[in-house]
DNA sequence: TTGTACGCGTTATCAG
DNA sequence: CTGATAACGCGTACAA
């Protein structure tokens, strides 16, 4: 903030009146005169006074912002959580500093984002370490988690949507619909939540369909396009035969459809594919991706509106869970 | 920040200093004996101490924090833009405020940022009136335009991409190779330079190519898919007669291959389709869209370090234009 | 209804 | 090399 400028006694002088007058004006925090009130709105605005917010931050103890820590910033999947996250932030007349994680451990002890320039954090999973998360915990410092449960069972709310039973109502669909016997899992990133639950209901829909597990179908992808690509190439290569794929979100799906075609493999005739997540450009694939719906704007206001009521001092649920539900279109057989 | 914390002098108490000499071994403003800035080392771990960002902010007239105005967040040309915001943000040490201007009138006088909270601007096309531009030069504060001139020709860094010369390269392509005539454009949102440049880029093929030009092959599709398929339903419902679409961006062309394919005109064959900025999602439509690739990324990149130099008081050019090349894929004709 | 004066946590200046 | 101490701009008792 190079040429400082107007402050609140410039308000105040032109106004007439002092400084105390002026806030109680800006902050509304008790009567003034209504002329004297007017004077001073005429007197901000000929000014073009905007207060200093790290000044009136200081003296009150509120940044009026929120934090929100990701892992990264593009990627389909984070384009409907921030559309949400904005949104709500927005009409909470916050402010938003976002910070991502990606990568740079060097600058892991920076704290970037906490209590000294937050009022609140939301959390995307492993964008914030255990240690950190308890000794934010400790302090009573507000936190809502996305899509990852409290390390330590520490009591700390929680927003995320039914990665489980979504998962197995796909694969379900696979085996009960479309009778697929062998169906390749990609994992997501290790210790993923998301990525966890979905494989376990992967495991529950082989279960109740009776289908033997055979581990050699579960590859890892990371939810991502190249990787995903990469361990589909892998697969195809061993000779591991297979008749579907559950690719754990979309992102994998455009790797896993690159690599089909240019094994030369059709789908979904020869092989039906399956996403998570519904992200904006499953309906643009080709095939259309069949995948299940996660609410995932909603995610994000939802999370910013329970950091909101815990900044207020009131109790939130400590685990909202936004339903899936599943998305038919043509590249599970579907449509066809 | 409810519950309070440990300051500089708690921090000073421990080491047995000052604040002064605390301050000092944070910032490194002056030599400090080598084994007491251990002890404040020391202590400052030990108390798990981080500075209080405002109050840094209020004594030293700097945020450390950048501003980021946008009309949206959503959106795929914006992921790429935010990615290079975010890297080269983190690589400068610094902080990103994000704020988006999209039809909330209400807070229009709210001024989420400015040089109150930040000590730099990266403004979006359409994200600032002129008048608050215009404050904001008149006081020197350091602001950089993303892909929009500065309006009264004040003297305003812009960095931006080659729209005109990237739209007449694509146009005359179809025009050249694909052997089109009647080439329908779609125009972005009113006003939108990218939007006007490569309409000029669109006359300036024609002109070359000696092809007739009809407005009614003109059409608003404001970038977005949904009012782009409307743009495309109307202009059939109307039989205007065309062989090809420019959809002015990428986005776009999904509502314009939705309502093709609706309408049950085939892609390439009968109608081409090409787009401009190469998003993410481009190579993965069917058919893999012919586009021109605009370096997004790169755009954000250069805009903050344009930015940090100004900060530091550097002189910038007045006007980046980074390059933009043609990206031949599919949804043209070519490489069927 | 209004004004005075103190404190918020840090940087920076000036003595020592 | 180190320590007091005056700003920084605003909110908020407390007093009037």
């Amino acid at each position: 903030m190079p040429p400082s400028h107007i402050t609140i006694a410039d308000v105040a002088k032109q106004a007439g009146v002092s400084i105390a007058t002026v806030s109680r004006v800006l902050n509304g925090t008790a009567a003034v005169d209504t002329e004297t009130a007017e004077r001073v709105r005429s007197a901000i605005a000929a000014l073009n006074y905007v207060p200093h917010a790290a000044a009136r931050t200081l003296a009150s103890r509120r940044t009026d912002t929120i934090g929100l820590l990701l892992p990264e910033i593009s990627g389909a999947f984070f384009q409907p959580l921030l559309r949400g996250v904005e949104a709500a932030v927005g009409e909470a007349g916050l402010n938003l500093l976002i910070h991502t994680t990606q990568s740079r451990p060097e600058n892991a002890n920076r704290r970037p984002l906490g209590e000294h320039n937050t009022d609140g954090l939301l959390v995307f999973t492993e964008s914030l370490d255990a240690k950190e998360l308890t000794r934010l915990h400790s302090i009573g410092f507000p936190v809502v988690l996305l899509h990852q449960a409290p390390p330590n069972s520490l009591n700390i709310p929680v927003v995320t949507i039914e990665n489980q039973s979504g998962a197995q109502k796909i694969v379900e669909h696979l085996i009960e619909v479309h009778n697929c016997r062998r169906i390749v899992f990609l994992q997501g990133p290790e210790g993923h939540e998301d990525s966890t639950l979905r494989e376990k209901g992967y495991h529950l829909a082989l279960k109740s369909c009776r289908i033997p597990f055979d581990p050699s179908l579960i590859v890892r992808g990371n939810f991502d396009r190249n990787a995903a690509q990469a361990a589909l190439e892998k697969i195809l290569a061993d000779g591991v035969t297979f008749d579907s794929v559950f690719t754990g979100d979309d992102e994998s799906a455009i790797g896993v459809l690159v690599a089909l075609r240019q094994a030369g493999r059709r789908v979904p005739e020869e092989i039906a594919i399956v996403g998570f997540d519904d992200s904006l450009f499953a309906n643009t694939l080709l095939p259309p991706l069949t995948t299940v719906r996660a609410p995932t704007e909603q995610v994000g206001k939802q999370a910013v509106r329970q950091l909101v009521r815990i900044i207020q001092g009131e109790e939130v649920e400590a685990r909202l869970v936004l339903s899936t539900e599943l998305t038919i279109r043509q590249s599970c057989g579907c449509l066809a």
